[in-house]
DNA sequence: TTCCAGGGGTAGA
DNA sequence: TCTACCCATGGA
């Protein structure tokens, strides 16, 4: 076993930013808040499958756990997306702090969100959240797993997350026979399709310097993805603008007003939280219990 | 049976 | 830009 040290930033927090939302109860990644370990099966470069155990034993420093012979660079750049580390979090905090809904944030070390180590990985997340429930959700993802993830050799009853390529060499009417995700078939598998054939660097969009309108618009185009799943992804693409407005946004904003809301009254209610909407709607004083 | 869930696409106005 | 309707799935 091969373990090592990653450092973070003074403002950072594992387990806030676990619990940001709910994506640690998506396969492959396993989290156990009592031992305050993060594990998930990751297939990298080469084919290899690692199992990857992440904590924090104090603050300021990450434990990293792999097999050996495990490619530490290649692990850690992963660890660095999906804590989203290099997250600059000090004018948000610096907002936050006199608005008594926020301030908490800076408090508890909050803002960032747990994200999976590729866009291609959470943008078919996201479209699994879509108009279903948060238990399909899991089984949706689960079942990708199982038919296309690759095995962890620690651990043959866990499977790594599937890349496009594993998805597009496979039919689109077997795909959407085994993963049973509904009309969200076509979408993946065309996502995918496009990604292994070159037509669409998903990927790039993190890296280039797009500004966040044009970001949007980038994410709105691909299928399956609507004003929410941009706004999310938006969110983990480290722009906290845009509200993913869902039916939690509804709840929250219903029980501030006292009444069932409509999607432009949740637009309304955070219009004074700008140019951090999104990060105030996702962080803000009341929230549904992320692990119902 | 009908409704609806951490919505999105499309047609028509 | 706004509205109406449909979309697969599975639990309530």
């Amino acid at each position: 076993m091969a373990i090592w040290e990653l450092q973070t930033p003074a403002n950072f927090s594992l387990v806030e930013t676990i619990e940001a939302h709910g994506w640690h109860q998506l396969s492959p990644f396993r989290w156990d808040r009592e031992e305050g370990v993060l594990e998930r099966v990751e297939e990298l470069a080469m084919g290899r499958v690692h199992l990857l155990r992440l904590s924090e034993p104090k603050p300021g420093s990450l434990r990293l756990e792999g097999a050996e012979g495990t490619a530490r660079a290649e692990i850690e750049a992963r660890v660095r997306r999906m804590l989203q580390i290099d997250l600059p979090l000090e004018e948000f905090h610096a907002f936050c702090q006199d608005r008594p809904k926020l301030a908490h944030v800076p408090e508890r070390k909050q803002g960032r969100m747990l994200r999976c180590p590729t866009l291609w990985e959470d943008t078919v997340k996201v479209i699994l959240t879509t108009n279903t429930t948060w238990a399909q959700t899991k089984a949706m993802t689960a079942r990708i797993l199982h038919h296309y993830g690759a095995l962890c050799p620690a651990d043959t009853e866990r499977r790594a997350f599937p890349g496009p390529e594993r998805i597009a060499a496979d039919s689109l009417e077997r795909f959407a026979e085994v993963a049973r995700v509904g009309y969200r078939a076509a979408a993946i598998h065309g996502l995918a399709s496009e990604i292994q054939s070159g037509k669409l660097d998903l990927e790039a969009l993190q890296t280039e310097s797009l500004d966040a309108s044009t970001l949007r618009k980038r994410l709105l185009a691909l299928r399956g993805v609507g004003p929410y799943a941009a706004a999310t992804l938006l969110l983990y693409l480290g722009r906290g603008e845009h509200i993913n407005v869902d039916s939690w946004a509804r709840m929250l904003v219903g029980k501030e007003l006292g009444r069932p809301v409509s999607d432009a009254e949740v637009h309304a209610f955070f219009a004074d939280y700008a140019p951090w909407r999104g990060l105030a709607y996702n962080f803000y004083a009341w929230r549904p219990d992320p692990n119902i």
